[in-house]
DNA sequence: CATGAATGAGTTTTCATTCAT
DNA sequence: CATGAATGAAAACTCATTCAT
C-alpha cells in the first residue's frame, strides 16, 4: 500500500501546491497590497494551513518575489499572439476594462492586473529584492517588444535600424505603461478618447 | 507680559507640527510603503512622540490621505515653470535622476518622488478613500496639462482644437507617467536613449 | 486694577469650579463607567482643558473618591422628605423611571443615578480607598434610613425597640437596593407588579 | 501511529483552552472590572501568550460577554439544590463569606462572585450588548425562582397562585440582590444581625 | 488661573513564523 | 505531507499626567 511515490509526482504535487498558494496569493496581494493581506488570509483562500505554505516557500517575501517574477510570463504571453501595436492597445484596454469588471487577482489565462503590476513597480522601488528581479525581466520584456514594434513597423512598410526601433520601442512601452496609470487614476474617464488618442499617436509614429 | 499667543500663532504652530509629520510620513511612505511603515518610525523621523502624532491626525489613514492630497500641488508646481512638452521631458528625466540621488521623501520643493508618486496609484487601486482623492485631482491636472500641451502646439506653430488636444495631452500624459515606470523598472537604462525615444516621440506629435 | 480677590471669593470660584467637574464627572462615569471615561472626557463635557482638572483635583482617583462621597449627600436627601416606607417605594421607583428617562449623570437635584450607584458599589469591592468612602457613609445611612423606618412603624401604630428596629432596616435596605437590581437586570419587566410586590412587602412588615 | 486526533479530541482541547481563558479572565475581571483588566493579565493569569487569547474569542468584548453570559448557568446552580427561601438566605450568606475569604474569580463550583455580579449589573447599564445577556438570563432565573419560593410556600402549607407568587417572587428577589449590595457596601456589618434580619423578613413573608 | 501641547507607558489587536502532533 | 496551536514582536491607538507659556 502507499508505494513510494516517484520522484516526478512528488514534485508536480508540490508543484501543484505552489501554484495554489500563488493564485491565492495573487488575489490577496491585489486586494490589499504586498504588505496589507496576510499570510493567514493567503492560506485561507488557497484553502490550506499556514503552516503548509512554509514547506513550500521560506517567507512572505519569497511569495512576494515568486509572484513578481510570475509578470514576466504574463508580459510574454501578453505580447504573443499580437501581430501591431495598434493591436496591442486595444487588446490592453480590453484586458484592463476586464479586471475592473472581473476583480482582483485574474493575472494568469491572459488576464492582467493593473494593482498587481502597480504593486510591483512601487514595491520594486523599496525592496532591492525585488528590484533585482524586476530589472532582471526587462532584458527579455525589451526582446519580445522590440519584436512587435518591428513587426508593427513592417506592416507599415516602414522597417527600422537597430538604434531607432529600440527608441520607438521605449516609445511604445512609455505609452502603454503610462495608459495603465492614466486608467488607474481616473476609472471615470471616456474609455473611447483613450482608446483614439493612443490609436493617433500609434499612427504618428508609423506604428 | 507672556502675552496671550494670538490665535493665528497657535494655528501656525499646529500647522508647523503638520507640517513636521507630513515630512517624516513622506520619507517613511516612500521608503517603505503606506502599509509598511508604522507610526512610529513617523514620530522618530519626526522628532516627537507617537501620540502627539494622534493630535494632529485622527488616523494613519489621514496622514495618508494628506499625502495623496498633497500631490496635487506639487503637480501642478511641476507643469508651472514649463514652456514645452519637450522641456518637460528634460525636467522630469533630471527629476528622477535627483530623486534617485537624494533619496525619500524629497517630493516638496519641486522635487518629485517616483516611489510615492507608485504607491499612491497602487493605493488608488484599493482603498476607496484614496481612489476618490486621487480621482478628484485629475481635472486640475488636466488643465494644466492640457494648457502645457496647447502651448508647446502653438510654440510649433500647430494649435489645436478642444478635441485633439485632449487626445494629444492623454498621450502626453501617457508618455509622462510611462516613462516613470520604465525607469523604476530599468534603472540602470540608458538615460540617453530615454530622453531621446521621447524627445523623438514628442517632435513626431508635434509639439 | 484687579484687587487682589478676597480668599472667600477664591475659594466660592475654586468650589463653583470643582462643581462643574464633578457634575461632568458624574455623566461620564455614568455613561461609561470609572475606567471607560477619560479625563479628556471628562474636561470636555466641563468646557475647560484637561490640565484645569489637575488643579482642582490631583489625580482621576481623587475625582472618583469625590463621586463616591457625593452618594453620602444624595442618600439623605432623598430619604428626607420623605414619611413612610411606602413612600419611599413609590418614589424611588419614580426616580429610577426618570433615570432611564433623562440619561445619565442626572445625579443632582434630587435625582438619582443607578448606574453610577452600581458602579460605585462595584468599585467599592476592588478599590480599598473606594470601600473606605463607602464604608464610611454607611453609620450616616443607617442613622437616616432608621428614622424613616421609625416613623413608618408609628405611623403603623406598632413602634419598634432599638434591635427590631435595626433588623427591619437592613430588610428595608436589602429591599429598596434590591429592587435597582431588578430594574436594571431586567429594565422592561413590569413597573406595576414591582411596585405591588414591594409595597406588599411592606404591609406585611407593618412599616 | 500518532493518529490524526479525532474531532472531539480537538474541540475538546479548544474547549479545555477557552475555560482557561475564561477562568483567568474571571478572576481578573473580578479584581480590576471588565475595563481595568487588561487582556495582557488575563493571558499571564492563564499562562498563555495575549495573541493565542484571540484565537478563542474575537475580542475582549467577547470574554466579557461569555463571562456575563456564565452567570446564568451560577445562578441556577446555585437554586438547585435548595429547598426553601429560609435556605437560601443562610447559603448565600455563607457564600458571601467564602468569596470575601477565598478571593475573586472563585464563580464556578458553586461558590458566588459579588465583585463579578456588580460589574456585570453596572456593565448592562452602558453597554446595550451586555444588557441583553443580562436580559435574556432573567425569565429563566424567574422560572427557578419561582419555583422556590413556591415550594418554600407549600412547606410553610401556604401555597400562592399565579400573581401572588409572583410578586413574593420579586421581593425575595429584591431582598436577596440587596442583600449583596449591603454586604458589600460595609463588609464590616454585624454577619448575625444580618442573618437574623432577613430571616425574619422571610417568617414575616410566610415563606 | 488657565491652556493645550507633549509624553511615555499602556491598551487592544494582528501577524509572520515555528513546531508538536 | 499537513495541521493549526502557539508565540513574541510589533502594529495602531489611547490616556493619565506634566509643564511651558
Amino acid at each position: 500500500m502507499s508505494p513510494a511515490p516517484s520522484p516526478e509526482k512528488v514534485s508536480a504535487r508540490a508543484e501543484a501546491q505552489r501554484v495554489r498558494i500563488l493564485d491565492a496569493a495573487r488575489v490577496c496581494f491585489s486586494e490589499r497590497g504586498f504588505h496589507g493581506a496576510s499570510i493567514s488570509a493567503i492560506a485561507e483562500v488557497a484553502g490550506m494551513s499556514q503552516g503548509l505554505i512554509y514547506r513550500y516557500f521560506t517567507n512572505k517575501a519569497a511569495i512576494i518575489r515568486a509572484i513578481t517574477d510570475e509578470q514576466r510570463e504574463e508580459r510574454r504571453e501578453a505580447l504573443a499572439g499580437i501581430a501591431t501595436c495598434s493591436e496591442l492597445v486595444e487588446k490592453l484596454l480590453e484586458k484592463i476594462d476586464a479586471w475592473r469588471e472581473t476583480g482582483p487577482g485574474m493575472t494568469c489565462e491572459g488576464g492582467f492586473d493593473a494593482a498587481l503590476f502597480l504593486e510591483v513597480s512601487a514595491e520594486a522601488t523599496r525592496d532591492p529584492d525585488i528590484a533585482a528581479v524586476v530589472t532582471a525581466q526587462e532584458p527579455q520584456i525589451w526582446v519580445d517588444f522590440e519584436a512587435l514594434v518591428q513587426r508593427s513597423a513592417e506592416a507599415a512598410g516602414k522597417p527600422l535600424d537597430a538604434a531607432a526601433l529600440r527608441r520607438r520601442t521605449v516609445v511604445m512601452r512609455c505609452l502603454v505603461d503610462g495608459l495603465i496609470l492614466c486608467y488607474v487614476r481616473d476609472p471615470a474617464q471616456d474609455r473611447e478618447v483613450l482608446r483614439r488618442s493612443l490609436q493617433e499617436a500609434v499612427t504618428a509614429l508609423c506604428l
